[in-house]
Order: C-alpha cells, then structure tokens, then sequence
DNA sequence: TCGCAGGTGGTCG
DNA sequence: CGACCACCTGCG
C-alpha cells in the first residue's frame, strides 16, 4: 500500500476542505485524518505543519488525480489576501476557514449530489449518495477493510426507475436523477448555464453549485439558506433579496467569488454550530 | 405532532 | 415576472 506525501502545502485544512459543504463523500477519522472517494479512488489523508499525507496514493496517482482535486496550483494566500482587501468582514470570514480550498470535483458526481442536496440535509444527503453508489455504483474495490462504490455512471441511473430507486430513499429527487441522466446520455455533460438548467431538480442554487465545484467557475456565487442568513448579517442585505446578494457578490467578489462564498458560508455554519 | 433541512417546479395574479 | 406552496424523508 503506497502513501504519497508533500511538503510545503499552504493555506490547506482538511476539516475546512471537507466540512465546507462542497463534497459528501469524505468523513473524519478519530485521529483527525480524512478518508473518502474521489474519481475511483479510494484514499486517507492526513496533514500537519504543511505536510499532506495521501494514503493508498501513487506518484502517478497524485500527479493525475489528488492535485487537480485538492486544487494545489491555485495560490489562496494571494486571493484571501484579495479578498480582505477594503473589507474587514471579509476578513472576519476567513479566520474561520482559512485553509478552505475549492475542490476541482467530477461534474457528473457533482451533478448528482447536489440535485440530491436540495430542501435535504447533510447527513440524510450523505447516506443517499452511499446507498445509491452500493446499489448501483461499480466497485473501487477493497480499502480500509470495507469495499468502497463509485456513483452510478449516467448509463446506468437512465436505465432505472423510481421504483428500482427505492431503498436509496431519495423521495421526489429520484425522478430528478433519472429525467437527468437520461438527458445526459442522450445530449452528453451539460457545459452551459442554459443546459444546466434545463436539467429536471436543476434551478438556480444547484447550477451555480455544479458551475463552482464541478466545472471550475470560480465566479459563480451559489445563494443557499446559509448565505441568506450571512449575506444579511455581515452585509445588512434584506434576508430575502437573493437578487441583490447576486449582485453584490459580482460587484466586490468578481472572479473570486465562489471563493467568497465558501469562507462566508464556512463562517456562518461554523458561528451557527458553536452556538 | 410538526417544522425543518445546501430548492425546484408548478400555478396564480 | 414575482410570490406562494407542495414535496420525500428522517430527526428533534
């Protein structure tokens, strides 16, 4: 069993990375590490002073898959620094998670969770995603003394029914998941907003999700109840104004602001927990 | 029991 | 267009 292991990480944090609401498959270990699945790939990872440990990772392995995901080329020290610019709030933001990082994930995989994620919760969300990758995902094998499933490919989801979909438990997102990935197949990956949208369980927030964490559009500015509630608290925006928040977001955030959201939305989950 | 949780789609005015 | 409201499911 190999491990890969880099030095000099910065402005990396595992429980941020991972608990900042943009992926479901990663869970925490006693010992503070991360074990999960990504592109087929079952790992653990662990990280202290600016050492990132990747178990069950070869060279090849972290060069073609873990530092695109981890989105070790992009430099967060310069965009937080951006970010705070002329902006105190901002900056209060980013002592809660500064070593958030947006993960460069698997569209179709992104697609699927976050049609999943709508009006849901996060662990009913996480136990969907597990159950519909055992029934009907293809195995990644054997890693940590379980067998580890990807999600079902678009191929497989289209060919099933709600009926079959039952015991994952998804309620009325399973006509969403089918009326999906039959349209994928038919039309292949969405790559516009208009696409994205035409997708049955697609509307504004989960588009914006799929366009920040699964296509790399770090502009895109996803509005959830969590940004609401922040966006009026720290900005004094009317709680119900998601138009305006769109807009402020463009207007001091720009290309940034995906990234924006992450360190606000981290803040206020974080501020809501501790309550 | 009932409201709520990373919203969306349908229906009105 | 914008404002409502039902919606699977499970938990407190």
């Amino acid at each position: 069993m190999s491990k890969y292991i880099v030095e000099n990480v910065e402005d990396f944090n595992l429980r941020n990375i991972f608990d900042c609401g943009q992926c479901f498959r990663w869970k925490e270990e006693e010992d503070g590490s991360f074990t999960g699945i990504a592109f087929g790939k079952p790992v653990n990872m662990s990280f202290s002073h600016g050492s990132l440990s990747i178990d069950n990772c070869t060279e090849d392995e972290f060069k073609n898959i873990w530092y695109n995901y981890l989105d070790l080329g992009r430099n967060y020290g310069e965009i937080k620094e951006k970010l705070k610019c002329c902006d105190n709030k901002m900056a209060e933001a980013i002592k809660a998670g500064p070593g958030i990082r947006i993960l460069n994930q698997d569209l179709w995989e992104i697609i699927i969770s976050f049609i999943i994620s709508q009006n849901n919760n996060i662990p009913r969300i996480k136990g969907c995603i597990e159950k519909l990758s055992e029934l009907f995902g293809k195995s990644a094998g054997e890693y940590r003394g379980r067998e580890w499933f990807n999600l079902p490919e678009p191929e497989a989801l289209a060919g099933l029914t709600v009926e079959d979909l039952g015991a994952v438990k998804l309620g009325y997102r399973a006509k969403y998941l089918i009326g999906t990935a039959k349209t994928v197949v038919e039309k292949g990956l969405p790559q516009t907003e208009e696409e994205l949208l035409a997708l049955p369980g697609v509307g504004p927030k989960v588009a914006n999700c799929i366009k920040l964490f699964g296509m790399g559009k770090m502009d895109s500015f996803p509005i959830d109840v969590w940004v609401m509630r922040v966006m009026n608290e720290v900005y004094g925006i009317d709680e119900s104004n998601k138009k305006q928040m769109a807009e402020y977001a463009g207007e001091h955030f720009g290309e940034l602001g995906g990234i924006a959201q992450q360190y606000l939305f981290y803040y206020i989950r974080e501020k809501n927990l501790n309550k």
